[in-house]
Parts: C-alpha cells; structure tokens; sequence
RNA sequence: CGGGGCGUAGCGCAGCCUGGGUUAGCGCGCCUGGUUUGGGACCAGGAGGUCGUGGGUUCAAAUCCCACCGCCCCGACCA
C-alpha cells in the first residue's frame, strides 16, 4: 500500500466531539468516520484492522465446530412476534416503515429457531453450532464513545443446539474455550464475569470485559485472587451486623429534621451499623418495603433477580406519603399504616437493637428487633459492592472499575425453541424442544477495546495479529536521493513478496511529518530509509510499542523482520479467570 | 425521554452575550512557485463560507426573538 495514493486521512487535531481515548484515536489515525450519531463508516485502515479480528474470529469458532452463515439483517415481524421480542426489545428494534411486516434484525435467535424448526427433526441432527458475522442493527437511545456503542455494528453470533441440558453446557464450554483464545490473540487484557441473565431469559451468563475507563458496565475485580463479577452480581465479604445478645425494648423517639442515615449518625450518635434504611419501591405495580443497613446502597439488578421481576422502581412522593405516612428518610418497617411485603438486606438477617423511621417524620424507632418486632418476607444481596471491601473469595480489597463488554455467552434454554416451535425427536420418539445458547463478540469493540488498552501518548500502538499492516516502510529525502528511492523501492518489493503487508510512505513529505503518522498508525515495526542509512548500507528498524531501534544491513532485512513480528506476535499474557 | 452544551471554510476555534452596519477573522490543512528534508519546516501568492434550517423583528441579523434539525456530554435505558 503506497502512502501517497492511499486514503488515509489523519488528523493533527482532535475532534471535538470525541472523547474516548479509543474514539480520538481512530478518527486520528484514519481509521473510521461518523456518517451520523452512532454510526460509522470504516476506511481502510480501520476496515483491514476489522478484518483481521473477524479472520480470528473465524478460525476459532471453525476450530470448535462452528458453520459460517449469513443471515438476513431483514426479518420478518411475524418470528419477533412469536417470542414476544417486540415489544420486550421495544424502541430498540428497527420498524421498518415504507414495508410492513419488515423489521432489522438486532440478533438472530428468532431466524436461527426459525430455521431449526424447519430442518432439524432428529436428536441425530444434533449438536449444531450455527455462526455468522454480520450487521446488526440496534436503535440505541444513546450511542456514544465511537464505535464502542453504535446504532449499528458487526457481531459475530452463534448459536448453538443441542438436545439436552447437558449437550449445551458442552457447547457452552466450547464457547468460553473459543473465546478466551479470540481475545488472547487479539492482544486484550481481559476477564471474564458472571452476569445476570436480564430479559434474554436462560440461566448461566458470562461477560468477557475489557478494564476501560470507556467502558460501560463497572464490575469489581480482585487483583489478588481473579475474583470478579459484574456490579450487578457482585459480593462482598462485609461483616453482617451482629446480632447482640440483648433485644431492648422497642421504643419511639423524637428525631426532628433528620432525613438521611448520617443524620442519625452525627445527630444521635448512632453506630451506622445499627442502623436499617428503608425504602420504598413499587414492583409489578405493588408496593414493597426494602431495609438495607446503614448507608449500603440498593442494586436495582439485585432486587430484580431476587423478585424475578424487571419491573422495579423507586416509589414517588405521593406513593410513599400514601403507602407508609412519611417521607423519604422516616420510613420503616414498624408502624405502617398498611401491610407491606418486607424484603431486608442479608447483611441485617436476623439482626436486633436498630434504629430505622417510624413512618411518621420527625420519629425513630430504636430496639428494633428484627426476628422480634417485623416480619421480614424475605432477605436477599441487595446491595452494592463498594470499592475497598474485602473479596468474597480472599479478602483483598476489591476494585471497581469501568469495562467494555466484548462477548457474551449465554444459555438460553428452550425459550426461543419452545416460541418458534423448534423440536425434535429424541430416541423415545419424544418430541422436545431444542436446547439453545446464543454467544456474541463485538468485532469493533474489540478494535477500540485494544486501542483504549494499547496506545501511548504519540498514537496507537498494533500487534500483529490485528494490525491492518505489519510495516511501516518510510524513505526520507526521497526525492533528493535516487538511492533513497532505489532502496525503498526495492525494499517495498521484497516485502510484499514476502507476505509482509506493507505501508510504504511514499510521499514527499517531512521527516517529522511522517514520523507522526506512522506513531499515530502505530503499525508494529517501522523501517527507515534514508540517505545516510542507504550510504552505511543498512535499514532502520523500529519497534513501535517499545521504541527499540535495530539497524540492520540491507540483505537482512526481510529475515529480521520476519523474526521480529514473530516475536511481537508472541501472545501477551492475558489476565484469565477461567 | 429528562438535564446541560455546541452548530461560523476540510479540522480546531474567535466574532454573538455586553453597541445589529466589519470585505466574517485566526491557526492547521489544501493549491501554485521557490527554498527546505531525521520528529508535525520557511517565504511569497492563492482557492475555499447557504455563519445548521425555516420564520420573525429591523432600513440593516452570524449577532436579537421563535420554531425545528443535527451533534456531543450527564442521567434513564441497554439481549
């Protein structure tokens, strides 16, 4: 690829409208360009980088047994209807308005059960792992940090099929094998969490994340044991509060103007642990007392999963005034004016001598003892991990740090199955519907997730594997020296001959001029041609990650560099947890 | 969808508020010629603008008013 004729638009200055670092960067280097909110075009830097992640993405899922398809990103209504996917994906999925009936596809379950349905009958025809890489498109409310969430992007998907609940945990396993080679190849820094199964439906779910501070879904990591989870789903070792031997008198008291737990705290000299925050959501329509210790903070996700219900949220004003007779920091669990369903924190089970409101503002109880004075429906992890507190597994303090979901995979079960009718017989004659899980990797997270973990303050800096060239071939003074030009000619040549992909800058520009670029490019080696260089008779070689340099007679070079990508090909010691 | 910000040459911005009238300006980039050539060179000349769109006020609008559109950020949302 010859500099001077190729479309490579770098940028000197930073786009204002960028902020990510990963974002700045490929805008910078040429890489993509916004077409509109959320959508990008990829140019052909950016576009080789992509399809260098998505060949290994294809040799890993071959390496499992997957079959490459390619399904339409027009559907049907109809199927999305079927699995009630429409309204459940809601503003999400794409209508298409001038054709009825047509929607964009924002995955493929629906087509993949689809299709199962009308060709695999027999337990024989099982397992299946079918994969594609294609669009998807996905109506985001918000897209945002480049291409890292889109409106549409490419996903490799697959999916897999087989006849028993056993059959998938083996598929499922293949899976997490195929992806931590995918993301140790691509150079990423990665661990994997478990996530909660959302409104996909299914049972166990792990997210491949990348440590980001572009990332959008914070988990907690443990640097001493590989501990890590999802915030959603994350534990703590914190101390329960400790059921004291003696339950004293429950007792109301006057607590004018308090209206937060440190309020309590600093104005009556209460131990924080002793005290019991109340708060009051509305789930399914139905009110529901929640009691978390002291200033521990509810996670929605918790609550969610404990009540096997999406549909939670915090209780207005009004609703509270009507449902407890107080506002906001008086509520509790004695007093109320009616019956509510009770669900506490674990780390207040069975506790005694706690302060919490008493529905009416301006009063506390004390001496509450749970097991003596409320009915508790229920006590659940409700709250949220902290930065600092002790891993649930060895008590190193916990970090909690932004991270860029790259994959995901999930046991459905026989949901999609079981909507589209999906069966077949197993070796009884029994009819039953197809076991499936469905497994997703972002191929442009991937770029921007090693872009964000692989740059220095000069540009990106590629591996091999998934840089859009290998060598950046630059000849200075060019144009004064016909050897300079002879040599880098040549040069260019017996790389390509080679099968090294080559970036030649052939333009008569400034050293510096070029230099810039080719750190911004970041293509893992540089060559240097240039008159004093071509009179010594050697090529300079540099490495861009590390900035050695290696000077290298002529005859050499092509070997040398060989063995250096080798070398920087070497795949980096991924951070995995299994 | 709620809150905030921005929209002026390819990119980054000033001008607007706080005097409405300027040839609408600066840096980078681009074109021509010359000098340069190991870390974003220099000199000279030049091209490039519906000031986001529409409406209004006014003798006169980039500037004031209204509406709309687009983009960015925070939040909500996110298999």
């Amino acid at each position: 690829m010859r500099y001077n004729k190729a479309f490579i638009p770098t940028l000197r200055e930073v786009p204002s409208e960028a902020q990510a670092i990963s974002h700045q960067l490929m805008l910078r280097a040429g890489l993509v360009r916004q077409l509109s909110a959320g959508v990008y075009s990829f140019l052909p830097l950016g576009w080789r980088a992509m399809q260098k992640v998505m060949h290994i993405v294809r040799q890993e899922m071959d390496a499992i047994g997957g079959q490459e398809f390619y399904f339409p990103a027009l559907n049907p209504i109809e199927i999305w209807h079927q699995t009630g996917r429409v309204e459940s994906m809601g503003e999400v999925l794409f209508h298409i308005k001038n054709r009825e009936g047509l929607v964009l596809a924002p995955t493929h379950e629906e087509v993949v059960a689809f299709h199962a349905r009308q060709h695999v009958k027999s337990y024989k025809d099982l397992p299946q792992i079918w994969y594609q890489i294609q669009i998807k498109f996905r109506n985001e409310p918000r897209p945002r940090f480049g291409v890292l969430r889109g409106r549409q992007f490419t996903m490799k998907d697959s999916y897999s099929l087989d006849d028993s609940w056993e059959g998938l945990d083996s598929s499922y396993e293949k899976h997490n094998y195929a992806y931590q080679r995918i993301f140790s190849r691509c150079g990423l820094h990665f661990f994997v969490v478990g996530a909660s199964s959302g409104a996909m439906g299914g049972s166990a779910s792990q997210e491949f994340m990348v440590e980001s501070p572009a990332g959008e879904d914070t988990c907690a990591v443990c640097a001493s044991c590989n501990y890590a989870a999802n915030i959603e789903v994350a534990r703590s070792a914190t101390e329960p509060t400790a059921r004291l031997p003696e339950s004293q008198y429950l007792e109301r008291f006057p607590t004018p103007g308090v209206h937060t737990i440190n309020d309590l705290v600093y104005g009556h000299g209460i131990p924080e642990e002793r005290c019991a925050k109340a708060l009051l959501y509305i789930v399914d329509r139905g009110p529901v007392l929640i009691l978390l210790r002291g200033n521990d903070e509810l996670n929605e996700a918790k609550l969610q999963a404990a009540l096997g219900t999406i549909s939670v949220r915090p209780a207005a004003p009004e609703e509270l005034r009507a449902y407890t007779g107080a506002t906001a920091g008086s509520i509790g669990p004695i007093g109320l004016p009616v019956s509510l369903p009770v669900i506490a924190d674990e780390r207040l089970r069975d506790a005694n001598e706690l302060v919490s409101g008493a529905n009416a503002d301006g009063y506390h109880y004390r001496h509450i003892d749970l097991m003596r004075d409320c009915r508790i429906d229920m006590y659940a992890d409700l709250r949220t991990v902290q930065e600092h507190e002790p891993c649930p597994q060895c008590r190193s303090p916990l970090r909690i740090v932004r991270a860029i979901e790259v994959g995901h995979i999930f046991k459905l079960g026989t949901k999609y199955s079981e909507a589209l009718g999906a069966t077949f017989l197993d070796e009884h004659g029994q009819e039953r519907p197809i076991v499936m899980g469905s497994y997703g990797i972002g191929i442009e997270r991937i770029v921007a997730a090693f872009i964000e973990q692989n740059h220095d303050e000069r540009g990106i800096c590629w591996i091999p594997s998934i840089a859009p060239l290998q060598v950046h071939l630059i000849a200075l003074g060019l144009e004064q020296s016909k050897a300079v030009h002879d040599a880098a000619e040549q040069l260019y040549q017996e790389l390509w001959t080679n099968g090294v992909e080559t970036l030649y800058d052939d333009r008569s520009e400034t050293a510096g001029v070029k230099f810039n670029d080719a750190d911004l490019i970041g293509l893992p080696l540089q060559l240097i041609v240039s008159p004093r260089n071509v009179e010594s008779g050697v090529v300079e070689i540099k490495e861009r990650r590390s900035g050695k340099r290696h000077h290298v007679a002529s005859a050499e070079v092509v070997p040398v560099v060989q063995r250096l990508l080798k070398y920087l090909s070497q795949e980096p010691q991924s951070v995995i947890f299994p």
